[in-house]
RNA sequence: GCUCCCGUGGUGUAGUCCGGCCAAUCAUCUCGGCCUCUCGAGCCGAAGACCCGGGUUCAAAUCCCGGCGGGAGCACCA
């Protein structure tokens, strides 16, 4: 027993969990994610959400949905509904929900505070002015002499005057330089419409959301930091009370663009296809690709919420969403680029092919005669004489070879050392695979990122659902469109 | 340029706050072997890391200083 080595050990498959919490208490953790319905969710959002939706579970609190809706010449309507749609996808549910643009008249309340407290000012100087004297950290005569009233800054015109905070101009810190905290924006907002014409910077909504609505951990990614300081200084100024606010480093894949900043500009020039395009990092675009949300979750929990920067490989997430799939995953038999195979004393027959070789899925049929269709790949690898399977049939040896080989049946039993080869018989049906590549490789833009192989298809491919997601043998795996006709690899 | 943040195997990550239990965790990748009528999955095993240099200390991945490297910010965008 023992002599032989053999240790028995328990092996516990643990769920990877996020780090503790630092203040965290059980049942008093509240957490948000701010989109701005602005785009289609990316899977930096995805991480973003998981972890505040993750850290409100783990610790029985609360997780908000914020919509920062903020900047009407960005948002629109149709985003609050999409966004939602992507969270759901991924399995994420919300305890509560709302938008930021429905707080303005409070906001509005505070900004007046802080003018009449002497914490903020109205600014006149134009962009130009503003940035220059930041450079110099250079007072204005708005901050120190003129005295420009909330109300007489509310029926200013876009662009005469912003509010801004009494930071310091003199900080080391560029933020503090009295940052811009309220605008006038004249543009129609998609849930209010002209309502409202003075708008509240993230500066401002960001730090007086977060502690108005209770959240105790919010989480913002590291390009924020130097905000930090602006942050608690103006809930000091307001008297808010002031959350632990924590932040990580993005999340960056090798030779993906993952943020609307890099994707829109690649749809807009059609170098892809669309928001969905397989190629790219979207929850639509991996959704299509096959790629399972919870695979999501795992991988971008896994890369943690540290602020070392970091570029992953795409292949981690396609290991997860492997593992994941094998179990669930229906196979079926493509043949790329298929090669004729005549074979002599064939029997005409009907196969039963389990659709899974260890789980219990049930089986599909398969009409055989003495046509049949293998890749090309291991056609090129035959030679007169050789003997291959044709995997769950028979074997057949090859007598001649040219454009298509001519063989012979030699048997129904495994023979050891034989190549199984996957294959189609007489009745196939034509299936084109997208197989997507990454967008750059050494940053330069990959013209020949999406690949199409086309093949034959066994015929009962025909029968998978829309957006199933099957294993073509020896293949990879695969999600069907459009009836079978065309399939998009997730991965091998 | 200035300011800030970061630096653990090929890749990602835990550990760093509160120095010792870290001759460093987990995953992926790579390489062997087993299993399997898939090039998938599973199982077993191997290889592989604390950026560099000083300092503090009985003891440093962990604290301090310097260097180097990477990133971010310097918007009336978030």
């Amino acid at each position: 027993m023992e002599k032989l080595g053999i240790k028995v050990e328990e092996r516990k498959v643990e769920k990877k969990k996020l780090p503790p919490l630092p203040h965290a208490e059980k049942g008093e953790v509240i957490t948000r994610f701010p989109p701005e319905p602005n785009g289609y969710l990316h899977i930096g959002h995805a991480k973003a959400a998981f972890v505040d939706y993750e850290y409100a579970r783990m610790y029985d609190g609360i997780f908000i949905l914020r919509f920062d809706d903020t900047n009407p010449v960005n948002e629109r309507k149709e985003f609050y509904e999409v966004q939602k749609e992507d969270l759901k996808w991924l399995g994420i549910e919300w305890d509560k929900e709302y938008r930021t643009s429905d707080n303005l008249p409070k906001h509005y309340e505070l900004a007046r505070q802080l003018l009449e407290e002497g914490n903020a000012y109205i600014c006149t100087c134009s962009e130009e002015e503003i940035s220059r004297n930041r450079k110099l950290m250079k007072e204005c005569a708005c901050r120190n002499e003129r005295n420009i009233s909330w109300n007489e800054f509310a029926k200013m015109e876009e662009g005469e005057a912003v509010m801004r905070l009494k930071g310091d101009m003199k900080s080391k810190n560029t933020a503090m330089r009295d940052p811009v905290l309220f605008r006038i924006i004249e543009h129609p907002h998609p849930i209010h419409g002209k309502r409202f014409r003075v708008w509240p910077t993230y500066d401002f909504y960001g730090a007086v959301e977060d502690s108005l609505s209770g959240v105790t951990h919010p989480f913002r990614s590291k390009e924020y930091e130097l905000r930090d300081e602006v942050y608690f200084y103006l809930l000091d100024c307001l008297g808010l009370r002031k959350p632990y606010l924590m932040e990580f480093s993005r999340l960056e894949i090798k030779g993906m663009p993952v943020s609307k900043r890099k994707i829109k500009p690649l749809i807009e020039n059609g170098k892809v296809m669309g928001w969905d395009d397989p190629r790219l990092p979207t929850l639509k675009g991996l959704k299509r690709r096959g790629i399972l949300p919870e695979a999501i979750k795992e991988f971008v929990l896994s890369q943690g919420i540290s602020r070392a920067e970091s570029v992953v490989v795409f292949e981690n997430l396609e290991a997860v969403n492997r593992k994941m799939l094998d179990g669930v995953a229906r196979r079926y038999f493509f043949v790329p680029e298929p090669v004729k195979v005549v074979v002599e004393n064939a029997e005409e027959m009907e196969v039963m092919l389990k659709y899974h070789p260890s789980i219990d899925m049930g089986v599909r049929k398969i009409k055989v005669g003495n046509i049949f269709f293998i890749p090309a790949e291991d056609a090129s690898k035959l030679k007169q004489g050789d003997i291959f399977r044709l995997k769950d049939l028979y074997n057949v040896k090859v007598k001649s070879k040219n454009d298509e080989i001519h063989g012979e049946f030699v048997g129904k039993e495994l023979l050891p050392g034989v190549e199984k080869i996957q294959w189609v018989s007489h009745e196939y049906v034509e299936v084109k695979v997208m197989i997507p590549g990454l967008l750059y490789e050494n940053d330069e833009f990959n013209e020949n990122s999406l690949k199409i192989v086309e093949g034959y298809g066994e015929k009962n491919i025909r029968e998978v659902k829309e957006g199933e997601i099957v294993q073509f043998e020896r293949f990879g795996f695969v999600r069907i469109e459009r009836n079978g006709i065309t399939g998009i690899m997730a991965h091998k």
